[in-house]
DNA sequence: GTCTATACACCGATAGAC
DNA sequence: GTCTATCGGTGTATAGAC
């Protein structure tokens, strides 16, 4: 065949332009929140008219729902790598696993609005985008089994406590680490009442890693 | 004087109109989102063409400081209410404090989100409206404080516990109990971490009563 | 204090030429 | 695939009559 060559050339640029118009879209919602985004923001930044921008996207909401399935992907891979140089006593590994995603939270906070929070009322994540999303959530409780800590009720505990220190954190002190520093005891504190022994560390002042994490990043950063 | 009485009333009236554009306003928040708002809308709702509004708030985001500062003060006029009659046990008075603010929160997610999320990115409250807010929070500080959990680090951890349950009630269970049900557990996991003293209690499967501090309220719901 | 009329800017989306 | 032109709609806010 002669014309596959050129099939596969032209589906690649295809999908180069389609990665461009995301990458402009997550610097509109950036600036403008992610309810700001508009088309023509999008357009501008990648060159365009803004009616080109619907030979790539059917709809605005389209454009949203790459963002949300690109979101839990990014994040499913971020907390992959966070995790695979993890400690492995198990409490260091819980504080690791709930820094890891705090912090890929923190670098993007319309990013996180988008995942988690419904600020778009007309805008319902499709099946596929939604399907990271489970993914990831699942991957994270896997990591917790792994470490005896099997219930779904704990599951559920460990999970809105992660969510709320992020909470707290963005809404008030989004610059800072006011929240982030509690994480460690958050952790012990959650390791106790799920009945994970104590073992010989009880990860006391210990150090941290953010920064490594934070700088093996794609680069998507405010 | 005789020009004193009809000020008066003319006042009132006015205040009246006033509290009719706000509640015209939270129902629109809840219908539309809070983003949502608009003056069309609530200036139909109210029975008046929208640059009549005008002669009431000076712009959009005066009425969103109104609703900020009402959301707020209405938030711990509720919580004073719930916790005149609350158990005065410790750990049973720590439960009630949580859940008096996880209902409030819960009733509305529209107005919680004014209140706590950032979604509106050209809207800061006034200093007036930022007031009620602050002061809420403090009592809430006070209540958790008599308990004898005096530290800032402790009660930063305490918030962000409730603030996780409520996310993640509000997100991925918003019409049911999910996470509220966990509420009892994870303030007793707080209770031990804050050293707490146990009691003849501890809080185990306790009847709390979110039904009766819901029926006194005030009445705004959707 | 409420109205009509209107200014002004912006939005998402479509049609059709190239 | 991208463009120009445009439709039909949204929104906040102001001016001036009554």
């Amino acid at each position: 065949m002669i014309g596959t060559p050129n099939r596969d050339r032209q589906a690649e640029r295809r999908e180069a332009t389609r990665q461009e118009i995301l990458t402009a879209a997550w610097d509109v919602a950036r600036q403008n929140g992610i309810a700001g985004l508009t088309l023509r923001e999008v357009a501008v930044r990648v060159g365009m008219r803004p009616p080109s921008l619907y030979s790539h996207f059917a709809s605005k909401n389209a454009i949203y729902d790459a963002m949300f399935g690109q979101a839990w992907q990014d994040c499913m891979d971020w907390m992959t790598r966070a995790m695979a140089d993890a400690p492995r006593a198990p409490r260091a590994r819980l504080v690791a696993l709930a820094l890891a995603f705090f912090d890929y939270a923190m670098t993007d906070v319309e990013r996180f609005q988008l995942m988690n929070v419904r600020v778009l009322p007309d805008f319902t994540p499709s099946a596929d985008a939604y399907r990271p999303a489970v993914d990831c959530i699942e991957a994270g409780r896997a990591y917790v089994s792994e470490l005896g800590i099997t219930r779904d009720e704990d599951f559920d505990l460990y999970t809105a406590l992660l969510a709320g220190l992020l909470s707290q954190q963005q809404a008030n002190d989004p610059h800072g680490t006011r929240w982030r520093d509690l994480v460690p005891k958050a952790m012990d504190m959650f390791a106790d009442a799920a009945g994970l022994p104590a073992g010989p560390e009880k990860s006391g002042p210990r150090r941290s890693r953010p920064t490594k994490a934070a700088r093996q990043n794609s680069g998507r950063k405010s």
